[in-house]
DNA sequence: TTGTAGGCGTTATCAG
DNA sequence: CTGATAACGCCTACAA
C-alpha cells in the first residue's frame, strides 16, 4: 500500500498543506519544517499521486499523437520529435496508431474513447475536413491538425505545402530533362487531401512545362508503402512508351518502385528516375541514394507543441495556420549522365 | 463547462448510482431508467471524466513502452505490434524514447517521474540488470523486460536469445563458405546486454567452425545506426586482407555497412556478404535484399502485453520468462556465386 | 508561515 | 433495483 500525503504529514507531524507545500516546489516554508517532511517523504518513500494531482488540477500532462501507421519512417521519425519537443517542456506522449481506420479516428476525435488521458491532441489525419470539423465539434479537446492545410481557419494546424512539394519535385524531372513522368501515390478510392494535394502540384508542373499527362501514367497505391510502391513501379514499366521517371507521392513508395525498376532489369537513374517525397534517413544510403522532398519534422514538431501548449493554457486562442518548409534535395536517384 | 454524472442525474430525475450504472453497463438497470437515462446523458452532451473514474479504481487503462530510439525500424515495428495487441485488450500506449540516457531510464524505473499515468511499463533497457534492479525495487508498477535474457528470474521478461541468433547469424555465412567473417555492432564503453550476448553468440560460431577470431575485424558501434553501420564498414574494407564477411548486430548497421561496400566500388554479396538481425521490412526491398534473422515482433507484442495484464491483475504473480522465436531468413547479400 | 476543510467526478458501500 | 453517502489523494481558499 503506498504512502499518501496524508501519511507523510501524520509522520512528520505537520499538516498536509505543509507537506503539499514541500512537495510542489516550495512556497515559504521554514528550514526546520522541510527538513522535517522531506525525512518523512524518504522513510515512507512517499511519491505524490499523479492521477489525483491530475484530477484536481485538470491537467494530465500528457499529449496525444495519432497518425496512421507508426512504422512508417516519416511518422516514427515524426513521433522522435515531437516525443523530444514534448519533453523540454514537461510532457509525454501517447501515440496511436488509426491504420486508415476512420472509426479509431472518430473515438479520439469526439472523445468518445474511455481513456482519453491527455491535455491535447496533435492529429495527422485522414479524414477530409467537413467530417473532421463535425465530428470535433462538441468536445472542447485542444487539437492540432498537423501536415494537412486548408481547414478554413478553423482549427490550428502546422501545414505542409503539399502542393508546393509535389510540384518542386516533379519540376526537377523535367529540369533534368524527363518528359515521360508518371506518378505513383494518389489514392484508389477515398478523397484524402493530401493526396490530392500532391496530385494537384503533379498535374500543375507538368502543365507549367507543357507536357501533356497520360492518364496511364498514374498509378494508385493504396497504402504509402514499399509493398505498394513495387507493384505500381511494375505497373508503369509494362508501359509502352515507357515512363522516364516515375513520382513518388512518399520515399517509401519510391523504395519500392526502385526495387521494381531493378527487378526489371532497368537502371536508375539512366533507364528511369525516381524522386519521393519525405526524406527519411534510409533514402541517403539506399543505392541508388534517393532525391526527394525533404519535410522538417523538427520544425513541425516544435511548433504542434509550443502551439497546442498555448491553447491548452488559453483556449481561447484564435486558430493559426504555420507552414513547414520543405526544400528539394537532390542525390542519386535523379542524376544525369 | 462539461456536464457531469451529477448534472445527469438531477436532469434525469435519478440518482448518481443508477446513472453510473447505466453509463459503465451495468446489467441490472430497468429499461425506463435506462432510457431517461440516455436521454439525459445525450442532451447534456455528457462524457465521463477519465481522470475521475481513474482516481476510483486504480486503473489508467494506459501502458508505457520505453525504447532506445522510436525511429529505428525495429522499435517502430515493435511499437506498431504492441499498440494493437494493446488495443485488442482496451489499453492505450505511451511511448517514450530514452535515447541512450540513463537518467530517463532510471526516472521511468523509479517512478519519479510526475506523469507516471499508466498501468504498466513495458522497458526495452539499455542498463545492465544490476543496475535495474536497484532502481525499481521500491516501486510496485509491473514491468516486463523486453529483449533481454538472464535476469535471475526476478523479473518478467520476453525475451531473445541474442547468443542464438548471432550464432545462427555468423553460422550461415560460415555455411557458405567465408572465413574472414567481420562483425560490426559491440559497444565501445558501456557493458550493454544485448551487445554482449550477440557478441557472444559471433565469437562461438567462430569457435564451432574452428575460425580464428581477428580482434581488428571487431568494430565497434555506438549506436545501432545507419551512419555507424557505414563508417564501421569503412574501416573493415580498409583492412588486409579485406573481411569476405560482415555480421552486423542490427539490420541499420547492415544497410549502412552495405553502401560503404558499394562507395568502395566492392559489390555485396561476391566481394563481401552482410548479414543482419531484425528483419525490419527495408531488408526485403534492398538492393541487394538482406539476409538477416528475422525476430517475430508480433510474438513479443502479444506476449508481453498479455504477460503485463495478467500481472496488473494479480501483482503476486511469479516472473516468468518467455523467449521469443527467431530464424534464419536467407536473401541476396549472402548468396553464393 | 501553517492548519482546516471542501471539492475535483467517479465508483463502491450500505441501506431500503 | 435504486438512493444517499463515503471514499479515492491531492490542491488551495480561507482562517489562524
Amino acid at each position: 500500500m503506498p504512502a499518501t500525503l496524508r501519511d507523510v504529514a501524520e509522520r512528520a507531524q505537520v499538516s498536509m498543506r505543509t507537506v503539499s507545500n514541500v512537495v510542489s516546489g516550495y512556497t515559504h516554508v521554514s528550514e526546520r519544517m522541510r527538513t522535517k517532511v522531506l525525512a518523512a517523504i524518504d522513510e515512507l518513500d512517499y511519491r505524490p499521486n499523479p492521477v489525483a494531482r491530475t484530477l484536481r488540477t485538470g491537467r494530465t500532462g500528457m499529449l496525444a499523437l495519432v497518425v496512421p501507421e507508426i512504422d512508417v519512417p516519416y511518422f516514427s521519425e515524426l513521433a522522435r520529435d515531437v516525443i523530444d519537443a514534448a519533453a523540454e517542456v514537461g510532457y509525454r506522449v501517447m501515440i496511436d496508431q488509426t491504420g486508415h481506420d476512420h472509426e479509431r479516428e472518430r473515438q479520439l476525435l469526439t472523445g468518445e474513447d474511455r481513456t482519453m488521458l491527455f491535455d491535447g491532441l496533435l492529429f495527422s489525419p485522414l479524414v477530409t475536413k467537413s467530417e473532421l470539423l463535425d465530428m470535433h465539434g462538441a468536445t472542447r479537446m485542444p487539437l492540432i491538425l498537423l501536415g494537412e492545410h486548408d481547414f478554413d481557419g478553423r482549427y490550428d494546424h502546422v501545414a505542409i505545402d503539399n502542393v508546393a512539394a509535389a510540384r518542386d519535385a516533379v519540376g526537377h524531372l523535367i529540369e533534368t530533362g524527363r518528359t515521360r513522368i508518371a506518378s505513383i501515390g494518389s489514392q484508389p478510392l477515398e478523397e484524402y487531401s493530401t493526396p490530392l494535394q500532391r496530385s494537384a502540384g503533379y498535374e500543375a508542373a507538368l502543365a507549367d512545362a507543357g507536357v501533356d499527362l497520360r492518364p496511364e501514367y498514374v498509378v494508385t497505391a493504396a497504402h504509402y508503402s514499399r509493398a505498394d510502391g513495387y507493384s505500381a513501379g511494375r505497373a508503369l514499366l509494362a508501359l509502352d512508351p515507357r515512363p522516364d521517371a516515375i513520382f513518388c507521392f512518399s520515399d517509401l513508395l519510391a523504395f519500392g518502385a526502385m526495387r521494381a525498376v531493378f527487378d526489371a532489369g532497368l537502371r536508375v537513374p539512366e533507364d528511369v528516375a525516381v524522386i519521393g517525397i519525405d526524406d527519411v534517413d534510409e533514402g541517403r544510403y539506399s543505392r541508388p541514394s534517393l532525391s526527394t522532398i525533404s519535410l522538417d519534422t523538427q520544425f513541425i514538431a516544435r511548433e504542434s507543441v509550443r502551439r497546442i501548449i498555448d491553447r491548452i493554457e488559453d483556449p481561447a486562442l484564435p486558430a493559426t495556420e504555420i507552414v513547414a518548409p520543405h526544400k528539394l534535395v537532390v542525390r542519386e536517384s535523379t542524376a544525369v549522365e
